[in-house]
DNA sequence: TGCCATGCCTTGTGCTTCTAGGTGTTCTAT
DNA sequence: ATAGAACACCTAGAAGCACAAGGCATGGCA
């Protein structure tokens, strides 16, 4: 009924992708999975944009991953933060939270709101 | 001081610009300004942003622009919105709140957070 | 006179996201 | 047994957007 699907800002994606590694090794379908059922189906990432965002911030350096065997006995490529990760984790997040701060703010900006 | 300013992820300023311009006719240069003072410099749009994409939005048809006198006597293109830019501004609008949503929660997230 | 603020514009670059395609394995339902 | 879905990875190309850097013209102020 309700699949609004939002495409995601340039950017936020990777903040997402670094809050999920954050929790613990996760490997790429699964954080695609995550993403999904934590936001009640509002981000939805495709594969064409998972896997780029994945590459690109291990050759960054934010990210470190390691092959390793999935609970269900497959292999999956494991991915964690590398201690450049979690500080750039802190700083977006709080870009994250300023930005949306202020974009809210606009938005209940009536006749009179300025100044 | 705190001049934190963050590039707007994209299809954000789209959003802001039809916010501004739907509380009555502004020119482009004003619309930068109150982005600005309204975010306490959160937000600041760079013309090289801005120019295009009003030019963007009156071509898909959500602005409409006219020529007119600043209350300082100068000749400036006044925006306002078309009745598809109110449809457009609901929508983006709507989206924004989901999304926005959608991540805070996702960043509050803690090792339990999942299901 | 020179400089800053106002007000408009364009070109080119860099970055990201998405669509659409591809590979191989395991599980499940028929 | 076999078709299809789910799992799990990948790439190339196109499209879109924000930005830096440039430029033009006017008016006010020092």
């Amino acid at each position: 009924m309700t699949q609004e699907k939002s495409d995601l800002p340039q950017g936020t994606l990777d903040l997402l992708i670094l809050k999920i590694v954050a929790l613990g090794p996760v490997h790429g379908y699964a954080i695609a999975q995550r993403l999904q059922q934590v936001s009640r189906d509002v981000v939805q990432v495709p594969q064409g944009s998972l896997y780029p965002a994945l590459h690109r911030l291990e050759n960054r350096g934010v990210l470190a991953s390691e092959w390793n065997e999935t609970e269900t006995g497959r292999e999956a490529k494991f991915y964690r933060l590398t201690r450049k990760g979690r500080a750039q984790l802190e700083t977006e997040a709080a870009s994250w939270r300023r930005l949306s701060e202020a974009v809210g703010l606009i938005l209940k900006m009536s006749e009179g709101g300025a100044q």
